[in-house]
DNA sequence: GTCACATGTCAGATGAAGCTGACGCAAGAA
DNA sequence: TTCTTGCGTCAGCTTCATCTGACATGTGAC
C-alpha cells in the first residue's frame, strides 16, 4: 500500500458526513446527488464536495443516468474496499509518503 | 465498533506526521519524545502535539522512566490495533455519530 | 414563456488544525 | 553557578477544510 494513497483514504473518512455518505450508500444502495442531499439534510452544493473528496480516494464511484422525463442524474455508488489498520500496515506505507504538512513536495 | 470512537481514530491517523510517528514507534520500538523528535526531525512541542493526539485516540501510550541519570523519560510506544475499514464497517458505525461539523452536539 | 428539478462551479466567510518560539520547571555534570 | 538535557504548556500566526448563497446550464411539463 503507498503512503499517500494511504493518506488520502484516511483524510477522505476524516470527516462525519462523508462517513454518513458512505454508510448511505452501502446501506441504502445508489443514490443521486439531489436526493441523497434531501434524505441526509445538507446543502447540494456540500454533498458535491464530500462526493469528490470520496470520488477522489476512489471510494465511490458516479455514473451519469438520463431519467425516464430526460432528466441529467448523478448516480453515486460505493466501490468495496477492505482495508487493515494496523501498525505493520502504517509503518510498511509509511516510507512512501511524499507530502509534508510544512513543506509541499511540489514546492 | 462507535461512530464517534472510529471517527477518533480515523482523524488521528489522518496526517503524514503521525503516520510517520506510529511507523517509527512500530519498526524502531518504543522511544522518548525529545529522542525521537530528533529523528523525526520536527520540535519536541510539535511532536508533543501529535503524540497527543495518537494517545488521546488510544493508538499509542506513554510511561514516564527515569534515566540511569536521573532525568525524567517519557516513553512511548505503540497500542497493538487492528480495524478493518469496508463500507459495512462504516455503515455499522454511522449511526452512533453524534458529532455534526456545523451544530456540536454539546452546543 | 415559465416553472420545477436536475447538473456543476465559484467567491467569500468561518472555524479548526498545524506550527513556532518562547516560557517555566527539574536534575545531573562540569 | 552555569550548562545541558529532559519534561510540559501557552499565545499567536498561518494555512487549510468546511460551508453557504449565489450563479450559469440543460430538459421536460404546464
Amino acid at each position: 500500500m503507498n503512503g499517500d494513497r494511504l493518506l488520502a483514504i484516511l483524510a477522505a473518512l476524516d470527516n462525519p458526513h462523508r462517513l454518513r455518505v458512505i454508510a448511505a450508500l452501502a446501506s441504502g444502495g445508489r443514490n443521486y446527488v439531489s436526493q441523497l442531499a434531501r434524505e441526509l439534510d445538507f446543502s447540494r452544493p456540500l454533498l458535491h464536495l464530500h462526493l469528490q473528496k470520496l470520488q477522489g480516494a476512489g471510494l465511490v464511484s458516479s455514473r451519469l443516468e438520463l431519467s425516464q422525463d430526460g432528466k441529467a442524474l448523478n448516480y453515486f455508488e460505493v466501490n468495496s474496499f477492505d482495508l487493515a489498520l494496523t501498525p505493520a500496515v502504517i509503518a510498511a506505507a509509511a516510507p512512501s509518503l511524499t507530502s509534508t504538512p510544512t513543506s509541499n513536495p511540489a514546492s
